[in-house]
DNA sequence: GTTCCGATGTACT
DNA sequence: GTACATCGGAACG
């Protein structure tokens, strides 16, 4: 799949489509379950006060990997887009482990399965994704997304862990998925909509 | 089940 | 110094 054509778009579009795709590193990866828009006009964004050294890759070229460290260790993952409107990206928050289970298990010690990719930090101990994937290429090999090959119901809600703009809902998953790093509000009346993609 | 804490990079006040 | 797009384990009920 084109990058540009995948990823190319307001950030809260692509963080709808990427819900049902599929993100592999090295061959390791799975279902991606849920995701978080961010852009420049979002307070709780790291592009918010403009380009710093650290959020380089986030003002550069749609379909590349912004990578960084949070809370001093762990990493978090995300893909930047919409070349119109620079800063924005997509945070990629949990899979449904599909390919290479065995070494997600190996790099997450005795984490029960639908735990291995059930957070941003999780998903890149388990993929491997460190700073040497920074500003990286998303697609060819070894960083790949193939977008979902069939329509999926998407839950949408408010971020987690934001405390700028906490009533945005910019966050996206597949729902009932048991992969969730946690699960959405059950249906108090205008908190969840339901998408198709 | 919940709450609290420690680990400690990076940007900002 | 403080806040932060976090996680895992200990302590507690």
């Amino acid at each position: 799949m084109d990058a540009a054509h995948l990823f190319d778009h307001p950030a809260d579009v692509v963080a709808r489509r990427l819900i049902g795709a599929t993100l592999l590193f090295h061959d390791v990866g799975g279902r991606v379950v849920e995701t978080e828009a961010y852009d420049a006009t979002d307070p709780a964004s790291h592009s918010f006060r403009g380009p710093t050294k650290r959020n380089a890759p986030m003002f550069g070229p749609p379909g590349r990997a912004y990578v960084y460290r949070i809370y001093g260790l762990h990493w978090c993952f995300n893909v930047v887009c919409d070349a119109s409107s620079a800063g924005s990206a997509v945070l990629i928050r949990a899979l449904e482990p599909s390919h290479g289970v065995e070494g997600m298990r190996q790099r997450r010690g005795a984490a029960p399965f639908p735990a291995l990719c059930a957070g941003p930090g999780r998903l890149c101990q388990a993929l491997g994704i460190g700073e040497a994937v920074n500003g990286a290429r998303i697609g060819p090999f070894p960083l790949e997304i193939k977008s979902a090959d069939a329509p999926v119901d998407v839950v949408q809600g408010v971020r987690v862990g934001v405390r700028h703009a906490a009533d945005v809902r910019r966050r996206f998953g597949l729902a009932g998925s048991p992969f969730l790093s946690r699960p959405f509000p059950p249906v108090p009346g205008s908190q969840v909509a339901v998408i198709c993609a």
